[in-house]
DNA sequence: TACGAAACTGGCACTCGGTGTCAACTGGCT
DNA sequence: AGCCAGTTGACACCGAGTGCCAGTTTCGTA
């Protein structure tokens, strides 16, 4: 029912829809793979338009920016989070999101190595940095309006939905950092658990 | 003591250092004043070395990129922060934090518009955004630094102080966006008392 | 199956941010 | 006065990103 094409993969696309998919597929791999030979800063789009066999000129018809090509993967995962926390509508919001946040958790330690390798990158290179700082705080909009939809009306009570957003992101991120610092050696579930399970007093209204 | 000049704005300077001040002013208030008439992005750098009166050469070698310029202000508070937590060095380490930040918001609010005008600059600019999310980073920094050295040295308690500290810019980070929202016509301090207060029962050892 | 519209692509020229280099200048010191 | 070091401007250069247009490919339709 949605456009996304997660769930339904199977609808024929036509030659010019395949091609386009070929094409960005093309691109972030010779991306992800010069990037992380020789880093961020010393790739050049032409480069990665040379390696994937297209014009720099169609590079950035597929991404607005070269940034754009390493944050592709993690706009998924924002709309996955997005989306979870959606489907389980009913459930108390504060044991929704800490659903979502553990699933995310698990995708991230399923998928650890290309995880580690991808904030090794972001670390070496100050514009990608950037780029991280606003996937967090795209995660904190997502989380934000999720409790505030679940408040009472009062600003007191939605200013404090938004600082309890604000709070978990902050908690979570330190965790996720704990956990790529030890290399993916802990447990990332149990990590994120504990963070979420420090903010019980606060959150508003379920303890 | 210090290098730091605040303390002491009298030591004579040479002509040559005056006229670097000079200089240095001269691109700040050039560029201030073309970014608020137009627009960060709007303006390029000749322009604001044009306007400063010197070649564009010249304002790369006050400032590491156009964005610089902006934040200049913005890390005088950081430091300004940090000494201030450093001073109240004996007491509580959360009395300490929440002192720095009260007196950080009078701050705010005593230069009100002008602060009220670099947010309006950076919403609009994405580049600038980012610079705004890294100001966020080293506040966190300097506050969990803060919390790490008064905590003890086991493994969790020092992942809690880190938590805390990000969980604590976390909300002083929405009373500051609520404040702004209200165009600075509420209580800034009140805000961020509230904020702080919220998170009274997470921080370690004292409550 | 042929054809016209629409989408996609490549190439070119251009702007702007940022850097390396070097020659000319200016202030500091003896 | 004269040398040394720091500062400056000019120029050339690189890479990211954008506007534009002409040529090609795909799609829907007759």
């Amino acid at each position: 029912m949605t456009t996304h094409d997660r769930a339904a993969p199977e609808i024929e696309l036509g030659l010019r829809d395949r091609k386009k998919v070929r094409v960005r597929a093309a691109l972030v791999d010779a991306a992800t793979a010069l990037f992380l030979a020789r880093g961020f800063d010393a790739v050049t789009v032409d480069e990665i338009a040379a390696a994937a066999d297209v014009s720099r000129r169609t590079f950035f018809r597929y991404f607005p920016t070269k940034e754009a090509v390493v944050f592709a993967r993690r706009d998924e995962q924002l709309a996955l989070f997005r989306e979870r926390l959606a489907a389980s509508g009913d459930a108390a919001p504060f044991d929704a999101l800490r659903g979502a946040l553990l699933a995310l958790a698990d995708d991230y330690m399923a998928r650890r190595t290309q995880i580690l390798q991808e904030r090794a990158l972001t670390r070496a290179a100050p514009t990608l940095l950037a780029g991280d700082l606003e996937v967090d705080r795209a995660f904190e909009s997502i989380i934000a309006e999720h409790l505030v939809a679940h408040s009472r009306r009062t600003a007191a009570d939605q200013r404090r939905a938004r600082m309890t957003a604000a709070a978990m992101v902050g908690v979570v991120r330190v965790a996720l950092d704990e956990w790529a610092d030890r290399d993916g050696d802990v447990d990332l579930a149990r990590l994120a658990q504990d963070a979420i399970e420090l903010l019980t007093p606060i959150v508003p209204r379920f303890r």
